[in-house]
DNA sequence: CTCCAAACATAGCCTATCTATGTATGTTGC
DNA sequence: GCAACATACATAGATAGGCTATGTTTGGAG
């Protein structure tokens, strides 16, 4: 899959990733990585700026790590109300997008 | 569905629908347009320099419509059999991408 | 004490689609 | 016959979201 297909579909793969559960940056592109058996790799400069603009809109809420997290510091996020409903919509709105799409991907090509 | 999303698949659709017999730049968007029932619309701005694109990569050869046509000049395509090929494979790729994306997809939020 | 992984951050790039506009041709109504 | 409109192609510039590249800090391994 080339990664660029990410686009438009960033916000739902942190939204899902979220939704079981509080993360970080890097173990959420890790969990991306893990659940398609790393075919999907999210890149830094693609999911910092991602979670920046989920926070902003309010579909997640973030809080930095506690102090016995050992490393780095961590800044976690977890899903709002407000952005449970938003997943629940651009997971309708791709079912609906894969319903029109098929009429042209299901094209049989001959020989 | 917001129309950017058609960022990836603008090849797809205008390869399968020429799949479908010759055509011109005009006629394919209201195929498009038909063939979904409204629901996209392909702009002009995005249409010709992906004919253009497509035909480069010689995908799809053009030719400039007989006399006998009315109207303003039209400037019709085929597919080649290198279309074809590539047609399928984007189609491959695409099924692929709908399995690996519906494991976030399909996520059920709770509520 | 050095080196590396973890973790976050961001400036600038890339590129496919869109907006807006322009041109030319044929048809329809009056 | 001519104004208004649909057909048909074309393209310059804007937009936006993901990527490249780079930088910083912290802690653990050897």
């Amino acid at each position: 899959m080339r990664n660029e297909r990410l686009r438009g579909y960033l916000d739902v793969i942190l939204l899902s990733i979220l939704l079981e559960g509080d993360s970080y940056g890097y173990d959420i592109a890790q969990q991306v990585s893990d659940q398609t058996h790393g075919a999907l790799a999210i890149k830094e400069g693609s999911l910092y700026p991602a979670l920046k603009r989920l926070e902003a809109n309010r579909f997640i809420e973030g809080y930095w790590g506690t102090d016995k997290d050992s490393g780095p510091r961590r800044r976690y996020y977890r899903i709002t109300d407000r952005g449970k409903s938003h997943l629940r919509k651009l997971q309708e709105e791709w079912n609906a997008e894969q319903r029109l799409l098929s009429v042209f991907f299901d094209k049989v090509v001959p020989e």
